[in-house]
DNA sequence: CGCTTTGATAGTTTTTACTTATGATAAACA
DNA sequence: TGTTTATCATAAGTAAAAACTATCAAAGCG
């Protein structure tokens, strides 16, 4: 293994350039000695001699004239690789991978994802659909940088922070429009459908009705909140969606949508990450960009 | 200006390889202490991390996984400068620069150039063919690796070494194949065909003749020892050439060769080079190689 | 809970790199 | 031809960097 340093590199290519051991050595802020020395242990490291140390002048060397544009390649590469970094500090570069439950992603990602992509142009956005364990699990993996996800998660290793809390809102068949709003406890002797096992909208729709969550109950289980609209629609019975939903969902279906009355059942989406995410500094930045359009 | 170090590269593409610190530090054959260290110093020196230290877990951050590459990258490069050093030393690689005065190349050139390139395939010659003060000139510059030309050149900055001995040829008409060899003296009083001005050639001959050099004469000067033999040949009179040119010079021309009594003519032909050349070993090596093919 | 694994921290020593002072040599100059 | 000047090398001492050993702290695991 060769054992030269860049140090070396850049005293070496500064003797090229100023063909002059005492220029060079002004020009990287060192004294002679320590530049003639520096070269040597070079020459020495290489087997091979750079400079051609002729009396009142200094020449390269066959050798010494490849090795300098050699050098210039290596070092123009480490000055590369510093600007890599400051691009990765000042702003967030590369890659962005983001989980979000199914219960949100079609309703908020158009806008969340517009505004990422008009303030940090250079971020390459990915996005992970699935229900929230998964989510999770794939953040502790490594395989998301942030998540979002109703609160709270409660994982020692992941920080989370809250974007909003949003209004869970009964849909039920146009006919009842004008209907009576059913209680909380009247919900449960209705044909409430659902979403299907595994998504923790189910599990908060369950818990304001104050049903045990659990195995699938009597009713259809649908595997999105369209698909439980027009199960509403068609008359199958009511269902409860986040308010976020309601303008893209029941846009095309002849179905009710009515507001609890209070005490109103809602829950508090936030963002979650890893605690020693590197991104940790910049995730702040993007949940508030998140705040802003939601 | 970036200030990493060579060293840090190796330890971080080490770390990134073995994805633990005791095991990258054995790698390396330092302690795990020292590699934790480099590392956070490289990061500092970055102004990013490189590394998400998560408990039970070594992972690379984006920025990481970006710069592990340019890591690559870099101590690839480094580790071809080795190679090209050793390259370089091991045998004569790239450009020999030759320079050979007009007596001697068309002869000896032939011969050395298969030699060299039998010997040193991957060694690409430049042959430069002038006269011995422009040669020497170009040695000093740098213009040229080494010259063979007539000794002693006694240049206190160049080194010199016999390659072998030449005796020189009278060469007169066919028809005076037969009559007596003239002295030095009488050649004085016959027509001297020579050389033009320059050439260390009609130095030496007129040397032979006890004529004063300088000025030319009121014969011809040629610029060749082919155009001298011609010249011959019609019979406009009598020339010296060098042993070595013999054959193929007098190969298709009606004269007569013969040779001088005691004390011959001669020339000593030797290589000259800067003594400060790096190549100064290899030289000698070269040296030896023109003697055994001459 | 203790035990093990793993990376970070502390204190010390060794190595490396730099500085200043001086030497050597050849070119430039008178 | 001696003297000066320019230029790089060498030497000795000092400062800085990097290494080691020992120890700590946190997290996973039986």
């Amino acid at each position: 293994m060769i054992n030269i340093t860049l140090k070396q590199l850049r005293y070496f290519e500064a003797l090229a350039r100023h063909g002059h051991f005492g220029k060079a050595a002004d020009a990287c802020a060192i004294s002679q000695p320590a530049l003639s020395m520096q070269i040597k242990e070079m020459e020495e490291a290489l087997g091979a001699s750079l400079i051609e140390r002729g009396p009142r002048q200094v020449r390269l060397t066959h050798f010494g004239e490849v090795a300098v544009e050699r050098a210039r390649d290596i070092l123009r590469a480490a000055e590369e690789l510093g600007d890599l970094a400051r691009a990765s500090r000042d702003r967030l570069v590369g890659r962005l991978r983001i989980g979000v439950i199914p219960t949100i992603a079609p309703y908020l990602l158009p806008r969340v994802i517009g505004a990422l992509s008009e303030k940090h142009p250079e971020l390459e956005i990915h996005v992970r659909e699935t229900v929230t364990p998964k989510l999770i699990q794939e953040l502790g993996e490594g395989k998301l940088d942030t998540a979002i996800v109703a609160l709270p998660v409660s994982e020692g290793s992941l920080a989370e922070t809250p974007l909003f809390d949003e209004t869970f809102m009964l849909v039920r068949s146009a006919s009842e429009a004008n209907a009576p709003m059913p209680s909380a406890d009247r919900l449960r002797e209705m044909r409430l459908l659902l979403l299907e096992e595994g998504h923790c909208f189910r599990d908060q729709a369950l818990s304001f009705c104050n049903l045990p969550s659990g195995p699938p109950r009597e009713v259809l289980d649908a595997s999105s909140l369209s698909t439980l609209v027009q199960m509403v629609s068609a008359g199958m019975g009511v269902t409860l969606i986040p308010e976020m939903a309601v303008p893209v969902e029941t846009r095309s279906a002849s179905v009710s949508v009515c507001r609890f009355e209070d005490p109103e059942p809602t829950r508090t989406v936030g963002m979650v990450w890893r605690k020693s995410s590197p991104l940790a500094g910049q995730l702040g930045e993007i949940a508030e960009i998140v705040r802003t359009c939601s």
